[in-house]
Order: C-alpha cells, then sequence, then structure tokens
DNA sequence: TTGAAAGCGTTACCAC
DNA sequence: GTGGTAACGCTTTCAA
C-alpha cells in the first residue's frame, strides 16, 4: 500500500505538500501538483484510515442528534444504535450530544438544532419534520459549513447531504404484495389505519399500497383513518370501522398505537378471520405477531438508522468520503417464525 | 478518554508496563499490576482502535478463506463481501488469500488450507465440508495458533473459534409458517427438493421445516428428493413427482439448481396453482419470484458472510476483542415486491 | 522487572 | 510555495 510519504519521496517533495494536493488545500505551484497526482493515481493511493482517524482525534469532533418519538418504541431500537455507534465513537475523541423530543412539532427541532449549534457541533443528523422551518434551518447550517443527514424521515428539498431511512412507498407496496399473497378468500376489503396525515411516512406508504392495488379488482380500500399514534383511539376507530363495514376482512396498520386496534379486532371475534399487517417490530406487533393476529410485519432497520448516520458523518469529517445521497434501509418481512 | 500514557502517569510507570499488563504479557511486578489494573478500571480504559490499528500495520497480516462453490451463483454474493472487506483491509497492510473450489470434496478443501498455511496465514475463514478431516485440520491450525472461523455451515466440534452463518433450523421453519400463510386450499402436499443429503445445511432445512408442520394435520409431506444441485436432474425428479403425485400442491426447494424444478412445473400448467417457496436471491430465484412462479425465497445475508468473519479475524488478531461465538444472520423474506 | 524510543500514516503548524 | 516537525495512541524491541 503506497504512502503520503512514498508519493512525496516519489515527486521529491515534502509529505505536507503531498497533504496539501491531496486534500486539496490549495497554495501548491501547478507542475509539482500535476506530478503528486499523477504518481497518486499511478500507485492506486487510498489514505489509510487509521492514520486519518488517530489524527482527527485532535479535532474533538462534535456530532448532534435530533430526534421526536421520545414516547414511541420504535425509536428504542433506534437509539440502541445510537448508543452503540456513539461508545465507538467516543474511543476518538467525537461526542454525541442527543436531543429528543416526545412530539412532532416544528418549533421544538429548531429550538434543538440551535442548541446544538450553540454546543459548537460539527455535523448534524436529524429525523426530521417535513416543516419549511426545518428545512430552512438545515440550509442555514450547510452554509454555515456544517453538514447534515437525515434519517428515518427525508427532506429531500433541503441541503442535506444525505439520507437514511425506508422507501416508504417500496414498503407499502411490499404490504400490499402480502396481502394478496396471504389472501384466500380471493377478494380483499380493507381498511387502513394511518397515523398521522401529516406525516410524510404514513402518506406514502398508503400511497405505495394504493398503487400496487389499484389494477387489481381483488384489493379495494374500504375505508382509510388516522390515530393519531394513540391507543384509545386506534381502538374507536376499528372497532367503529368494523362494525360500520362487516364486509372488512384485512387491516394494514400504517403506523404505531395498535394494540387498541388489535384489541377491537379481538372483540368482535373477528381475529380469526382478518388478515392485519403491520409496520416495524416493536413490544406490540411482536405479540400480535405470535399470537397470530397479526399475519406479518414489515420493518425498516431501526438500528441501523441509528448507527449509519453517525458513521457517515464521522467518515464524512474525517476521510472527506463522498457518499451515497440516499441509502435506503433493506424491507424486512416478519413472520411468527422469524420474528425472534 | 484515557489514554496508555495517562494510565502510565498516575501509576507513576512506562507506558511499556501498562502495555504488558493490559495485553497479559506477563513480567509485571504483582503490585504494580494490581496499580495499573486499578487506575484502568477507574478510568473505564477502552484501547483506542485507531492506535491498534496503525501499530498493526506493521505485522504484515495475512487472512486465508477456503469456499467451494465456485460455480454456485450464491457465492457470488458472498464474494462480493469477501472483495469489498478485502479492499478495506489493504489499507491497513492486511492481505487476503482466498481458495475457492468448485466441489464438495474434503481432500480439496484440506490441500486448500495446507497451502494457505505454507503461504503464512495468520488466520483462517472456511465455508466447509461437514467432514472428519477438515476438523482435525482446524483442531491443528488451533494448535498452531492460527484461528479459524466457519461461515456458511459450521462445524461445531471443531476448534474454531466462532461461526457466521445462517440458522438452518429457523430458516426451514420460516418456510413452513411462509406456507401456511400463503396456503388458501386447506391442505397442503408438499414435495421437497433437497440439494444433497450429505450437505448439512440442507438436510437442517428440511428438519426444521418438518419440525413446524409436525402437529399440523393440514401440511403434509409427499415426497423428498435430492438433485444434489444439478438443473437436469432437478428437471426429471419434479417431473417424475408431479406426474405421479397430482396432489401435490405445493413444492419447497431447499437447495440451488432449482431453474430445471420450474421448467417441470410450467410444462405441467402447474405454475397458477402450486405453492413454491425457496432459498437465496440468485438469478434463478429472482427471476420466478418475479414471474410469480415462487411465491418467497428464504435468504441468509449473502455479502455478510463474506464481510464479517474477515471482519473478525482481524478485529480478533489486533485488538484481541472477544467474540460471539455463533453469529446468526437475518432470515430475510422476499416477495415480488421487496425483492430488489 | 522496567524504561526509553522508534515506528505505523496522517494532519497541522510554524518557519523559510 | 514548500519543508520540517510534532502530535495522535498503541505496540515492539532493545537496553538497563
Amino acid at each position: 500500500m503506497p504512502t503520503i510519504k512514498e508519493i512525496a519521496t516519489l515527486a521529491g517533495v515534502s509529505r505536507g505538500t503531498v497533504d496539501r494536493v491531496l486534500n486539496k488545500r490549495g497554495g501548491v505551484h501547478p507542475d509539482t501538483k500535476a506530478r503528486i497526482l499523477e504518481i497518486a493515481k499511478a500507485l492506486d493511493y487510498r489514505p489509510n484510515k487509521a492514520g486519518i482517524v488517530l489524527s482527527a482525534q485532535r479535532k474533538n469532533l462534535k456530532l448532534g442528534v435530533v430526534m421526536f418519538g421520545t414516547n414511541n418504541p420504535f425509536f428504542d431500537e433506534v437509539k440502541h444504535g445510537l448508543k452503540d455507534i456513539g461508545s465507538e465513537l467516543s474511543c476518538y475523541n467525537c461526542s454525541i450530544i442527543i436531543k429528543s423530543m416526545p412530539d412532532f412539532n416544528e418549533k421544538n427541532q429548531i429550538d434543538a438544532i440551535d442548541d446544538l449549534v450553540k454546543d459548537g457541533i460539527n455535523a448534524l443528523a436529524i429525523a426530521p419534520q417535513n416543516q419549511p422551518g426545518v428545512v430552512q434551518k438545515i440550509d442555514e447550517l450547510a452554509a454555515m459549513g456544517i453538514p447534515t443527514i437525515t434519517f428515518n424521515s427525508d427532506l429531500p428539498t433541503s441541503k442535506r447531504i444525505a439520507y437514511v431511512g425506508s422507501n416508504y412507498r417500496k414498503s407499502g407496496q411490499t404490504v400490499a404484495g402480502l396481502m394478496r399473497l396471504i389472501d384466500h378468500s380471493g377478494q380483499l376489503n380493507i381498511g387502513v389505519i394511518g397515523g398521522a396525515q401529516s406525516v410524510l411516512c404514513h402518506t406514502e406508504r398508503i400511497e405505495g399500497f394504493k398503487d400496487k392495488i389499484k389494477d387489481d379488482s381483488h384489493m379495494n380500500i374500504i375505508d382509510v383513518v388516522w390515530n393519531n399514534d394513540d391507543d384509545v383511539t386506534c381502538y374507536k376507530l376499528v372497532d367503529d370501522m368494523l362494525k360500520e363495514h362487516k364486509e372488512i376482512n384485512a387491516l394494514y396498520f400504517t403506523a404505531g398505537a395498535i394494540a387498541g386496534g388489535c384489541r377491537a379486532i379481538i372483540e368482535q371475534g373477528r381475529d380469526k378471520d382478518m388478515i392485519v399487517i403491520a409496520h416495524d417490530r416493536v413490544p406490540s406487533t411482536i405479540e400480535f405477531v405470535k399470537s397470530g393476529l397479526i399475519q406479518a410485519t414489515v420493518c425498516q432497520q431501526p438500528y441501523f438508522q441509528g448507527v449509519k448516520p453517525l458513521q457517515m458523518l464521522f467518515d464524512y469529517l474525517t476521510t472527506g468520503e463522498v457518499l451515497n445521497e440516499i441509502n435506503y434501509t433493506d424491507i424486512e418481512i416478519y413472520i411468527k417464525e422469524n420474528i425472534d
């Protein structure tokens, strides 16, 4: 493996000069620069990550994390990932500051970002609200030289450098495909229980789902309701829905707080002849998949969503590595047999 | 983050002494040792990986890889992982030597291992034959101080330090669960097409499958045949099977070379009313999942199987990290909608 | 039993 | 524009 030292020797210059060229710091004579680049290419030079990281420790990097969902079990697994990567990065003198808030609220997120900037973060990972104020704030950070990666939910119009998370549309399509596979009635009348209409990922899943069934005369959506991630609301909605539409034989829970809905299904004695599909692997979905009430749950690698953004930011700040803009998580299907 | 230097200062000794204690090299006065350990614990000392790796480069590590399946598409993805981790490790002055052979053959594997030892490898990753000679060879290496990790298929009785691969039994159970979900006939008469009876993973999958359906009167295995991973054989077997057992309405392909079998299904006009489940995401399974002939394929993270063993061996040799003995891959379910 | 010093590859700073 | 040097944390070797 070629090193900077080697290149320097071959080019007849010092390591400092090679470093200036390779890291585009300028202030090098064009001829020298050309010579160095040529040699680097000929040797297929790739920087040594251990050396870079060791040297980067003196920068005392700080990474900020902003997420909603303090009381959302899905984020427990994300936090697990955050914890692990945080402990790894702490060995490199890089610390992580997490701001986590309970609800979907634009102002809280912006305040949290401002706090992090005051703390002196060098980069930001955020599970963002889909709100113009947040987009604007991310762009401000970009102007200040602070890169941002969105995770869990994307803001494609912002100046974020990358996204890590689910392809929600495809995820909804997968649910449609699963329902069709599982169906043995020949005619699926589907009730959809969303989370919040303002949350992009919930609506995107439903769009993907609709997209898939629109040419299939055997699958129809009878009703779409929104539980706002609240268990009591969910119970009431499903209870009403099943009473009003006796023909419903399949339910698609696109978001959290499903336990209430499942209770309604059981109370109406429909737990044996209803196809139910949900998302994510959280205590409630695990329980009902195991009991057989839910046949499958479609997941999005939450642990990975915690780890990857920070890993990418650290690499970006240290090695300057160019990274993929879109990093979709795998669409995982869990049934009773492989859920744990 | 505390460093060795810091501990040395606090203990009033040199860094070398601290290193000797921390890495159990011996030759340190018990009192000094106790003092150092105490301080390390109090500071929650964790070694800096970048420093370790940088220093380890002078060892010029060599990792050996032995695998069968040169002409098996499943291993293409494994090789992809090997290539990526190889390129990463090459930056750390660590090289990888791969010996890959076409067939299931004990002697070839042993010869390959011997070659690698002559090449001076420091550790071995092997997708092993389930043969006593291989076990013995692994134990020999262990005695020589060369650690081995098995992947794809395990040899639990050997002195290998870890295994990375599928839990085949659970994988077969998952297939049974999927079949039951997908079934809409109420009575599944199942034909099983295995690979080779001598290959543990194929038989294990079938065991798991049987295990799951044994209490289910709606699922019966009608026939089990072995295609020896050969396409022509597979065609013949399935063709015969479907002609002889008209009642068969589900097929479970537990191994490779399924294209011939699928052709037989189509030729007999059974591609619309047959439940078919296979393993792995290779060109043939992708094609038939997309066409709808195969409803689902159950996978085992082949890329990860290429990356993880070498990553673990490198970490083991450099940081001396204790590693998990059993590392099961995720059991991934792919259907038409999430297969690409 | 212990200390001192060199070396791994990179970056940053100061001097010229 | 360029060179020299110190620093990051760890391991290893040699000397005492």
